[in-house]
DNA sequence: GCTGAGTGTGGGAGCGCTCTCACTTCGTCG
DNA sequence: CGACGAAGTGAGAGCGCTCCCACACTCAGC
C-alpha cells in the first residue's frame, strides 16, 4: 500500500502573510499590524476590515518574524532537572504542569519543556541564556543552583518552584512553608497523646526534605521530646518501606511516625500491615502532600496539604507579571500548609 | 576590532550575531553560516577559525531568524487533549514524556507542550497548522479526531500515541495490541481454572477501553464462557471502587475479574479487602498497565505490560524520521503486550 | 594553450514582521 | 483665521539568518 504523499513539498500552500491581510483589507501593512496588535491608533473601520480579512484568511502572525524584531519569543521554559521517569511520574510534577498551564491560559505564551540531560547542563544553560525563551520556571530539586545563576546572569525572568538550596544569591521562588507543615503534623501527634514520635524524612539534598525534618525537630524540641528517631527515604513508596525497617529495629517503642511524604507513608503503612502492627492503634501515621492516594488508603491518611497546583499557578502568574513589567521586584511567595486529619492518627 | 560592547547601552548585552562571529573569524557571513551548518564546502582553516570564534563568543544561532528563512521551527508539539490534572498525573502521561524526551535527546528539537483548552479546540488547531511546529505527537484520548484531520490537512508530520478513534482516515499511530493483551490476561485466568470471569472495562470512548473489553470478549467466547459480567470505570482507583460494587451485586458468583487498568484493579482489590473477600482465593484479579504500583500492592498484581515509554520513544523516532525525510510512508507500529504473573491470580 | 568541471568564497536578496518617522487630515484653541 | 496638537495612515528600514548566484581559483583533459 503506497501512500499518496503528493509529489513534493511544493504542494504545501504557504500560510497567509500580513501583507496579504493588508491587501485584502485595503490598508497598509503598518495599519494591519497595528490593528492586530491591540488596535491602538486605528480607525474603527480599518480595524473591522482587518479583522474580517484575518478571519477570512485564517491568518496567524508568523512567530519567527515577530520574534526577530521584538526580541521576544512568547514562550517560557519549564526546566526539569532530570529526565528520570520517577520525576515525571511524580504527582508533584503533574500538579506543576497543571498549575502552570492554568496560569498561562490567558496569555499567548507557549510552554517549552526543557528537560535537562544528565551530563549536559551546559546545553540547557546556553539555551536559557541565549534568548530562546522569555522566562523560565524551574522545578528545584537538588543542590545544584547553576541554573539559577545562569538565569540571573542572563537577566531572564524566572521563578523557582520550591526553595532552591543555593545560599548567598537572592533567588525568586514560590514554596510552601515546609517547616511549619511538619510542625503542624508533629504537634498534632503530640496533641493526640503520642510521645515517642519518629520521622521518616526526605533526602538531605532537597529543601523539602531538610525543612520537614527541621519542623519535626522544632515541634519535638518544644514539647521536650527526644528527636533521635530519624530515618531517611527518597519520597517513594519503596523508600518508605526501606526506611521504616531500621527505624522499628532501633526504636521499638515508637508510637507515631511523621512521614515526610504520602508515598513513603503508604510504604510504611504497608510494611506495618504486614507486621500486624495496627494503625493508628499501635502507631499513628501522618504523611505529607495530600495526594489523592492519601484519602483512599486504609486507613485514610492524615496528611499535610502541599498546594502544588496553587504554587505553580502563582509561579506562572508571577512570571507573567515580570514579563509584562508590572513587577520587577524580587518576590518570594510562601504558601501556608494545612493539616488534614484522617483516620491514621 | 569594532566590537562595540559599550556599557552605555542598557545592561543587557545582546547575544552575538553571525556577523560578529564572521568578523572575528575573518570570513564572510556566508562562510560562517556554512561552517556552522555542517561545514560543507568550507576549507578546514575557515572551519577551524569559525569554530574558535563561536566558542569565544558563546554564539548560538538566533532561532527566530533561522526559522524565518528555513521555515522550520526546530520544535515539535506534544498535544494533550485536556488540562485535567488527572490526565497529567497519569503514569501513562509521565511515561510518554519520558520516552519522547529520550527520542528527542540526540536531535536539536524542542518539545512544546500544547495543552488543549476545554472549549478552545480551534486555537490549538490553528497553532498546529500555521507552521509553529515542525511536527506533533498527539496523545490520543477521546473520540474527537479533529486534531488529526487538521494535522493531515496542514501536512504537518505527526504521530498519535494510542489508536485514535476516528474511522475512515488513515492516521499514523503507535499503540500496543490491547485486544491481545486483554486476551492474554483472560486466557490466563481461564487456564487457572476460573470460569465466571467478569471485567471492569475502561471508558467506552477510549480505544484502550474498547479494545481491552473486546479482547476479554474474544477470550471468553473462545472458551465458551458467558461474557455478561461487565462494568465500566474511568481507569482510576476511585473508578475501580465504584465499578466493582454493582458487579458483585449483579454477579455474586464471579471467581475472577479482568480489570482494564492497574489503578482500577487496586481500587477493586481495596474494596474486596474491606468486604473480606480473599484475592486470589475467592476472586482472582488481573490488571493492566504494569505500573510500579502493581508490584507493591498486597497481593502483588498480575498484570499486562503497557510499554508506554517504548511507545513514546517509537513515536518520537518515527516523527524524527518523517522530519528528516528518510521515511514518508505512513507507518503504524503495534507493540506486543506481555503478561506478568504475580500473586493476585 | 583553452576549455570545462569542481571548489571555496563573498555579496546580496529577502523571509514576515514591528517600529520609527514623516505625512495628511482633522478639530480646537488663541 | 492661522497655528497646532492629535489621530490615523503608509513608506521604509531593518531584525539575524539562509540561500542563490556570481566570482575567483585550481586542476584535470584535449
Amino acid at each position: 500500500m503506497t501512500v499518496g504523499t503528493s509529489a513534493a513539498r511544493a504542494q504545501v500552500r504557504p500560510a497567509p502573510t500580513l501583507e496579504e491581510v493588508a491587501e485584502r483589507a485595503g490598508v497598509s501593512r503598518s495599519t494591519a499590524s497595528r490593528a492586530i496588535n491591540g488596535g491602538l491608533r486605528v480607525s474603527p473601520e480599518a480595524l473591522a476590515s482587518v479583522e474580517a480579512a484575518v478571519a477570512a484568511l485564517g491568518y496567524t502572525p508568523n512567530r519567527a518574524a515577530r520574534s526577530l524584531v521584538t526580541r521576544k519569543t512568547d514562550s517560557i521554559a519549564l526546566v526539569i532537572p532530570e529526565p528520570d521517569e520517577r520525576v515525571l511520574s511524580d504527582p508533584f510534577f503533574a500538579g506543576t504542569l497543571s498549575g502552570l498551564s492554568a496560569a498561562l491560559q490567558a496569555s499567548d505564551l507557549q510552554l517549552i519543556l526543557l528537560i535537562a540531560r544528565p551530563g549536559d547542563n551546559a546545553r540547557t544553560l546556553r539555551y536559557l541564556r541565549n534568548g530562546h525563551v522569555d522566562g523560565a520556571v524551574v522545578v528545584s530539586h537538588h543542590r545544584d543552583d547553576s541554573v539559577a545563576v545562569a538565569l540571573l546572569d542572563a537577566q531572564v525572568p524566572y521563578v523557582f518552584i520550591g526553595r532552591p538550596l543555593s545560599g548567598d544569591r537572592a533567588i525568586q521562588y514560590v514554596d510552601v512553608d515546609n517547616v511549619r507543615g511538619a510542625r503542624l503534623a508533629t504537634e498534632h501527634l503530640i496533641a493526640r497523646g503520642r510521645r515517642r514520635i519518629a520521622t521518616i524524612a526526605g533526602p538531605e539534598d532537597m529543601a523539602a526534605g531538610i525543612d520537614r525534618l527541621e519542623g519535626w525537630r522544632i515541634a519535638m524540641g518544644a514539647a521536650g521530646l527526644a528527636d533521635d528517631a530519624v530515618a531517611h527515604g527518597d519520597f517513594t513508596i519503596e523508600g518508605g518501606i526501606a526506611a521504616i525497617q531500621p527505624l522499628l529495629a532501633a526504636h521499638p517503642d515508637i508510637d507515631a511516625i511523621f512521614v515526610a511524604s504520602d508515598l513513603m507513608a503508604v510504604g510504611a503503612m504497608r510494611h506495618l500491615a504486614e507486621l500486624g502492627v495496627r494503625v493508628p492503634g499501635d502507631i499513628a501515621i501522618v504523611g505529607y502532600d495530600n495526594l489523592a492516594l492519601a484519602a483512599t488508603v486504609q486507613p485514610p491518611l492524615t496528611t499535610v496539604v502541599n498546594p502544588v497546583v496553587a504554587m505553580a499557578k502563582a509561579a506562572g502568574t508571577f512570571l507573567l507579571d515580570q514579563l509584562s513589567g508590572s513587577s520587577t521586584a524580587a518576590r518570594t511567595t510562601i504558601f501556608s500548609p494545612e493539616l488534614i486529619v484522617r483516620a491514621s492518627s
